[in-house]
RNA sequence: CGGGGCAUAGUGAAACGGCAUCACGAGUCUUUUGGGAAGAUUUAUUCCUGGUUCGAAUCCAGGUGCCCCGACCA
């Protein structure tokens, strides 16, 4: 991609119509446009990011056996009086039509899970989908991390014991810790048990990663790193018992619950004269990108971790177009995403872009480089300069010197 | 849903009740090029509705939107 044909520009000073990190970076470097409070456009940019976040989330959902669905956004009141939800004052209904938009989808599953899943060989089974889903919030804040409208992976699972459930359970839990490792969140997310909320009258667990911008605090054990969410008041770690603990402010990137039989009973899903038991898992992708922002920049711009990214390499020229270009295809066959800053700009201003973007390498080329290129990491202070040949020999993450 | 603040060009800002101004961006042309270059030129129903006034971006009333704090929640 080159930087000429990208459908956005960046800004040179923040929008004065946000104050949370994240919303002013992501707007700023045109990966995101608010439309309205906490309902914003990814653009080519943001989309990318989302899109990576969406494929480590369904590559390590295939590993739990996971299947991928779509479900509707528009919900038909029927379902929802099933399990008296309707009346719950997130959800947006239309006006003068039993309609509302889904910001949860087991009233939906339910049914459509009874219709598949006839007999004991069925289960277990888990299906997800990611989409956009909708909540009357009312006071949208901080950017991307509490919208209006927002991408969410929901995942479900049907069991016919409840033993069954706490493996698959587990099994999902270690499925997420991935996810947020790959998102390069591993030392900033933290197993929490919460409260239910609307899900269930039991406990919850939560991924929380750490951020001032966050709106939960926890408790983290200081002797085996569980967590706690403060809205339960415990006084000692429930898997320790230490009293030592540390206190955080956090995001909830993620939460699953043991649904237990609650659906089954509103839709009357039994096997064998047994209700199932449910599990939902649901992990917020648009919010996880305003958390990885928040997390990773500094006082320059953005610094993406690399599974996440929208490019590898952002690549500048000086005086050398021709040299670069060639660089450019060169790097591409090569099977690296290139992002090519080819306007006629002054390199400071490219310097900056670079940055802003928080692509993980910049390279650039000039006369001065000859047969090597300027490459720096994004979060480096140094230059190195390196042979285009070894870039072009082996993986970029292998070469030892950066 | 309670409290506070704000609303002027694509972006960020200025203007005592008296000609809407500046910087950047974007378009065209010329010259430039190692951390946000230079010149020329183009780029606006001052959020909406009503009121006060000879005259309103400015004052008043109502509305709408956005941000922040609180309550509530992925």
């Amino acid at each position: 991609m080159k930087v000429s044909n990208l459908f956005s520009k960046t800004e040179k000073k923040e929008p004065k119509d946000e104050q949370s990190l994240n919303a002013k970076l992501l707007i700023k470097a045109g990966f995101i446009d608010k439309l309205s409070a906490g309902i914003y456009s990814y653009l080519p940019l943001g989309l990318k990011v989302i899109q990576n976040i969406e494929n480590i989330v369904r590559e390590e959902l295939r590993k739990v056996k996971a299947e991928e669905l779509l479900m509707p956004g528009l919900l038909p009141k029927h379902n929802w009086e099933k399990t008296g939800r309707w009346e719950i004052k997130e959800m947006y209904k239309l006006k003068e039509e039993d309609f509302g938009l889904g910001w949860t989808h087991e009233e939906i599953i339910t049914p459509l899970a009874k219709k598949f899943l006839k007999s004991e060989k069925d289960f277990p089974k888990s299906i997800y989908q990611i989409q956009t889903k909708y909540r009357n919030e009312k006071r949208a804040k901080s950017g991307l991390l509490r919208g209006r409208e927002f991408i969410m992976k929901d995942l479900y699972s049907f069991h016919l014991s409840e033993k069954d459930l706490d493996e698959y359970y587990k099994e999902v839990k270690i499925a997420y810790a991935e996810i947020f490792k790959r998102c390069g969140l591993k030392d900033h997310t933290y197993f929490t048990l919460a409260g239910g909320g609307a899900f269930t009258k039991g406990y919850s667990h939560e991924f929380q990663t750490i951020t001032k911008a966050g709106e939960d605090t926890i408790l983290i054990c200081q002797k085996c790193g569980f967590a706690i969410n403060t809205e339960l008041k415990k006084d000692k770690c429930l898997k320790c018992a230490s009293t030592d603990f540390r206190e955080e402010k956090s995001i909830e990137v993620g939460n699953i619950f043991k649904l237990g039989t609650k659906f089954a009973e509103a839709f009357n899903f039994k096997i064998n004269e047994e209700y199932v038991v449910m599990g939902c898992y649901g992990l917020g992708i648009s919010r996880l990108l305003g958390a990885i922002v928040e997390v990773f920049n500094d006082e320059n711009g953005i610094i993406f971790p690399k599974e996440v990214a929208p490019f590898d390499i952002y690549l500048i020229d000086i005086n050398a177009r021709k040299q670069a270009n060639t660089f450019y295809n060169e790097l591409k066959e090569k099977g690296y995403n290139v992002l090519f800053d080819d306007r006629d700009k002054s390199p400071g201003e490219k310097f900056n872009d670079a940055d802003l973007l928080g692509i993980p390498y910049r390279i650039v080329i000039s006369p001065k480089t000859k047969d090597a290129v300027e490459i720096k990491k994004r979060e480096a202070k140094n230059i190195k300069l390196i042979k285009k040949t070894l870039i072009l020999e082996q993986k970029l993450d292998s070469i030892k010197t950066l």
